[in-house]
DNA sequence: GTATCTGCAAAACATTTGCAATTCT
DNA sequence: AGAATTGCAAATGTTTTGCAGATAC
């Protein structure tokens, strides 16, 4: 699940696509994404960049988060509560935490398959869909 | 969308089939969720219940809120993040969000709706769907 | 009379804000 | 120079914890 490596100009296109200036930090922070697949809080993505930008700060990290998911290039799932968690634009995907090992599985879902649900005429602007349960591993 | 009564008895019969001990403050938190289907914050419940129970503390609504959810009365919805939502105990329906009323809105769906999205063997003990958009009324 | 429940005060934790220093163009 | 970005320190808001007194069985 882990990339190896991600040329640093590929992720400035990236954000400059997305309207965001590609600062050092924004780099890293976009690039923490791509490595660790982990749907991370800003907590692990602070633990995970403070050896390489020593001067790091958490405001940082919450400045970007908050820029980054106004911009659409993340989004916030709201999986457990207290602590939010960030994941790549998750547009037709959502989430499905095993409550044993905890691991996360990406699930494919689209809006069209809910929308048969909604109250008339309602527009989904967007959704998540959060399940918790049990996955094969844990299940013997 | 507001209950004018509910019989304390009946709501006492409620909490003890789920194992819960059937104190004032519990009952009246219980009564709360049926009196107003309004999927409250534990502040909520407080401000609500504060001049009933003068005596009533904050922390009387975490400990009961938490011993609900345990015991299955109530399910937390991460519908925004930073403050936890309660809800009656949600298994077969989920939450549509109107972005710009702020109106909450119970939708119908069950898990065996959303299985077939599922890796292999994964077993739903509990789901969300949440869903942020603009109903009916504010599309105009 | 012992276990449970309540509620105060303080602590913990995540996140936000104000502002000064730094960096980029 | 001027605008945007960073990061420190302090503030905010929500939830948790420790503990003493009250209540229930």
């Amino acid at each position: 699940m882990k990339k190896e490596h991600v040329e640093i100009e590929e992720i400035k296109k990236i954000l400059t696509n997305y309207d965001v200036r590609p600062s050092f930090q924004r780099l890293k922070v976009y690039e923490y994404f791509i490595l660790n697949r982990n749907h991370p809080t800003a907590e692990m993505i602070f633990q995970g960049l403070k050896d390489i930008i020593p001067s790091l700060s958490r405001t940082t990290i919450y400045n970007t988060l908050k820029l980054f998911t106004q911009k659409k290039l993340i989004q916030a799932i709201p999986l457990d509560s207290n602590t939010i968690r960030y994941d790549i634009n998750h547009d037709g995907h959502a989430h499905a935490k095993c409550i044993i090992c905890g691991e996360i599985f990406d699930i494919k879902i689209k809006a069209d398959d809910i929308q048969h649900t909604l109250p008339d005429s309602f527009e989904i602007k967007e959704f998540d869909v959060i399940i918790r349960g049990c996955c094969k591993k844990c299940k013997k």
